[in-house]
Order: structure tokens, then sequence, then C-alpha cells
DNA sequence: ACATTTAATGTAAGCCCTTACATTTTTGAC
DNA sequence: GTCAAAAATGTAAGGGCTTACATTAAATGT
């Protein structure tokens, strides 16, 4: 059943029942109902090859994320294929990993596949590794438009949503200093863009509050939960009155570690995740976590790429602030 | 730049630019270590639309889950997607939703995209609405091999692994009564067949040890954690010193309960989770849960599949034994 | 060296749409 | 009732690939 059997059958053209597909507005609304009515009876779908032929596109956007079994960025892909589903929109998903060489390919195949836009979810590195990930982002960027979630490089063609890391967690090391902490420990899970801004914004907290950067107290851990624990259990000179991390995984493993070492959370410890995720309620004391807004950042994205796809121009970094989820791991 | 400037450079015809592409046995090594030269410097990669046009197939295979920001749901699309590269097959992810009506449309929808095969992870419904779905997933079976995982229908075309459900429930209640345990809750968060299989594991095993299936024993609650905890928190006459769940969240939120009650864990209630997720270990303490070695089942699907997609025959049922973790919310 | 397979390559007919341009029909002004 | 302009429809040329079939080149046997 294709094209041609639909125009023999309502006796028409197949210009003009391409037409009503397309739904122009060059065809009267007696025809259009008539051939509707047709293709209805003959479960007639249009091929999706021959129309991507034709029109160059098959209304497909991708995704590369480094793990969907990540529980944040899994929500984020959620929340994503939803979204982009009401505009029409098709989601190709490739799972990259985190190594470089991984990245690069992912991008590589699913340009191959004509996509119409390209999501990156989850952050490009940061530091040394910043001018290779740009490279690679650029040349997907040559070719559709680029939108990165939690990431950024400055980079025509590629738009930018980050939630202010730098800023929560400014913020929430200068709530710790003025509850009276001296030594708070900063765990770190990755050398991302956001995990760096995430550093920044507690480094420049202490200096501003009068307190020493101790690099002894920047510990990055990539397990999470029972590693870090036992990860902090070793360090046995370690001294510490509050703990901010930049995913809640590795706060719970801090709040495992205090009830293990038999210190009370949050009296003698303040504790503080990133994510706001399930496991923050799960874990007990329930942790105070910080809420990146993610939904906020994946709409906004989604936004911007609809805005870019239909020819407007759109900001190339955007910023949506967090927000602190207070529980029972701090008492500021 | 398309096969026919490939063919042109190469001194060649576009059919055997077309048979190097497919890397026919029919074209000499020679020609086609050329070609591809010729391929590389110009960085040519074929039109995946055009090819899809003519083999009416473009390497794709349809992803439908309810909800991918679902711990468990999320790993098995992580898996699938991975190893579905591996054979050279993209992914189109669809998030339906639980609601029968959003599975019967994202069925439709993918269908349109001329998948070659379609994966439908997470359960389909048992009891009333099983014929329902049998319904549209015969539909698409008829287009295309289908495989479900962890879901059951008998029907042509359609393929199901799942994990052992039924026995592991009844050798998790066999060996709660074994350690003395009489009164055994049962938290269940939907009707799916798994959920249905693991229902009837626990009543059986209670039947086979003169236990009593106490319908007030059973309850449903999808909201995981708190409201479980709060909804057990209510029910005040309510007695039991023992509690199976049909996910960890569940388990989880009946910790936090004995927690709030001041019963403790495991002495004077035993508590198991299923799925084993990461919310297992960040509970304290630790919960014990059922490992339905989502992995597993996920490989055994894609192993089927490209059985199927190569004209191999392949059983329609295949079960995966579950195994029990042990950890610190039980004593036996 | 010549006939006969077999291997390698080429030719051309699809696959099913979209759309610029050509043609026909309708509408509205006079 | 004309005629020009606008609206509706049709014609046909791609778009880039696959593949059955036709053709040519190489290999094998005698």
């Amino acid at each position: 059943m294709n094209i041609y059997d639909i125009a023999e059958l309502a006796g028409v053209s197949i210009a003009t029942v391409s037409r009503v597909v397309n739904d122009s507005p060059k065809v009267s609304e007696k025809t259009k109902a008539r051939v509707r009515a047709i293709m209805e009876e003959n479960h007639y779908t249009p091929n999706v090859f021959a129309r991507g032929l034709g029109l160059n596109s098959m209304k497909t956007v991708g995704i590369i994320c480094p793990d969907v079994s990540d529980d944040y960025m899994a929500g984020s892909v959620a929340y994503l294929e939803k979204s982009l589903r009401t505009y029409g929109y098709d989601c190709i998903l490739y799972c990259s990993g985190y190594q470089y060489q991984d990245k690069v390919n992912a991008v590589e195949l699913i340009l191959q596949k004509r996509i119409d836009a390209l999501l990156l979810v989850g952050s490009n590195y940061a530091g040394d590794g910043e001018e290779a990930s740009t490279k690679y982002i650029a040349r997907a960027a040559r070719e559709v438009p680029v939108f990165l979630i939690n990431g950024y490089i400055h980079c025509k063609g590629v738009y930018c949503v980050l939630s202010d890391n730098y800023q929560i967690m400014y913020d929430t090391v200068c709530a710790l200093t003025e509850a009276g902490r001296k030594r708070i420990l900063f765990l770190y899970d990755s050398n991302s863009y956001s995990a760096a801004e995430k550093m920044r914004g507690y480094e420049e907290a202490l200096r501003d509050n009068d307190l020493p950067v101790r690099k002894e107290l920047e510990i990055f851990e990539e397990n999470k939960i029972l590693k870090v624990r036992d990860r902090l259990l070793e360090q046995e000179d370690l001294e510490f009155d509050a703990v901010v991390a930049t995913d809640d995984g590795l706060a719970v493993g801090a709040v495992k570690y205090a009830r293990q070492k038999g210190l009370s959370v949050p009296e003698d410890i303040n504790i503080i995740g990133f994510n706001n995720s399930e496991l923050a309620v799960c874990c007990e004391p329930e942790l105070s976590s910080i809420d990146s807004r993610s939904e906020m950042l994946c709409k906004t994205a989604v936004d911007s790429m609809m805005m870019v796809l239909n020819g407007h121009p759109v900001r190339h970094k955007k910023t949506i602030p967090c927000c602190f989820v207070k529980r029972r791991t701090t008492n500021f």
C-alpha cells in the first residue's frame, strides 16, 4: 500500500496525496477529507525512508549519554524523549560510555543516521580533556545543531544548558561555614565541566570565608556508597565536620562512614548530596541534597532546539539555578 | 558526496560501490581496497534513507518501555542498547508511560519507523488487562518480531524472556516460614504479569507450609519508600513478622516503617526487596534483595532476536532463574 | 590454444516519496 | 458573460541506494 494506491483509490494524483499527508494548505478541505478517509480505511502510512530521502530528514534527534543506567541521566533521557515526542520527533539513543574515544565513535555513528539535531546529556570534560571534547562536539555541530545538557563549550552551532553548579555550591559552602563548619570535605566523581564548576564554587566560598583550601579535603572517587565509605574509613587521620558531594551516592557513602565511625549526623558532620535522587530519601537519616532541576534543564534544551530548528535565534548558553533541599543530614 | 561520485572517482560502477559498502563477496579484494580508500578520503557515508528504501530496513530496533527513569528499566535499556549496537543495530526509544492507550499509541508510532524488531521492556498486564495487551502486542508481531522482557503472552511472533519470579518468590517465602516467620506481608506495586507471578509464588508457598493466605497481608502501593512507610504506619492493627516486596523501593519503605515503629530489623521483622538495586545497599540496614539478573534477561532477548532476524527458530518462552542476595535485613 | 566455467563488473529498473513547475479549475470584479 | 488572478490539482524530475540480469574478464580443463 503506497502513495500510488491511495492516489488511485481517491482518484487524485500522488502529489495531492503527498500534500494531504503533509497537511499542505494548497489542497481543498474537501479533497483532504476524502483522501484522509481513504488513507484510514487502508491503514496507509507513508514510508519513512522515502520520506526521509525526499525531505532529507526523518524528524529524529539523536541522544548521546554516557550511561542511561545512571539515575540522573535516565531521568533526563526520559523527560527529553517524552518532550521531543510531543513535537513529533523520535529519539535514537546512544549510550556511549565515558571514554573519550567511545564518545567520538558515538557521534560519528549517530550522525550517519541523518538526525535533525543532537543532544548530549551529561557533561563534557573539563580541564585537560576540554580541548578534545570541543573537537568532536564541534565536528557534530558542523552537521546539525548540538545541545549540551550540563556541559559547556563555546562553539558555533552548540547550545548549552546548564544548572548553576558554581553558584549553588558557593552558597551551600557559605551556609556551612556560617553554621560554624570549618573543615568541609569535597567529594567528587568525575572531571566533567559540571564537577569542575562545583569545585570552583566550593573553593571560592572557602576563600571568601577565610578558610584554607586543603587539597586533602578534595577526594575523587567514582564508585558510590560502599566504596566511598571504605575509602573514608581508610583515611584515619582525615578530619572533617561537613561533606559536600557532587552526587547523592557519594554523600550516602559519607553517611555510612559516619554511622560506622559512631559519629552522629548532622551533629558531628553535616552531609549534603547532589541531584536529589531517590537515594536521598532512602538514606538514613534522609539526605539533604541539591536539586539541579533536571527537568527544567531538559525543557529549556528542547525549547531551544525547536527554536533553532525553526530558524529562530537562540542564546548559546543558558543557566538554570539549582535549589537546596533540606532534609536531615544538615542542621542549618 | 554520493555513490555516483565515489563510483566516478574509483572508476567503477555504482553497483560495485554498493557492493563494497555491503561487503559483498562478489567484489575482488583489490577493487574493494581501492574503493574503500576513496570512500575514506572523501568521508563518504551512504545515505541511510536511500539505503532503507532499497533494503526496507534501517538496522534499527524499537524499544518501548513505560519509563526509563525507573532504575530497573534504565538498566535494561542501557544493556540492550549497548548490546544491539555491537550487532550494528540502532535503537529508537519510546517511553510509553504505563497507561494502556499510551502503549497502544507507542506501538503504532514506532511501527511506522519500519523497525526491524520491537523490544518491550517491562511487563504486560496480567489478569483483566491481559487480553487487551495481547491485542496490541499481537498487532505489532504481525509486522516485526516482538520480544518481551519480563512479560508473557502466547502469540505467534512474540518471544518472551522472563525471570522466574514465581520460583524465587516461592523459595523465599518457604525460607522465611522455615525460619519461623508466620505472618508475611506481600508488598506489590503493579498488576503486571511479573507481579502476578510473584504473588502466585508467595501464596503457594504459604499454602504448602500450612499457613493461611490473608488478603489483608497483600498490600498494593505503587509509590515507593515514604508512601509505603506512611501507609504501613496508618494500618495500626496490622501485624507481620516479615515482608517480601516486588521492588526494593517498597521494601525500603518497610524498613523505614520498622525504624519509626521502633522495631528492629531483622530480629522483629525480616524484609526482602526485589531487583537488587542501588537502593538496597543505600538502605540502613542494607537490604536483602532478589536479583532478577536483568542483564542475563536482556542478553537472552538480544541473542534470540539475532537468531530470529537471521531466520533461525527460537523458543517462544525462556525463563531465567533469579537469585537471593543476602544482606542485613534477613536472619536466615 | 580454445571451449567452458566461474568470478568480476556493469546496466538499468525499481523503492516511495517531495516539490518545482505546468496546467486546469474556481472565484470575483467589472 | 469576460477576463484576470487565485486556488487546486497534475506532471515529471529527482533523491541515493539495492539487486536481478546482462555482460565482460579471468581461470580452469583438455
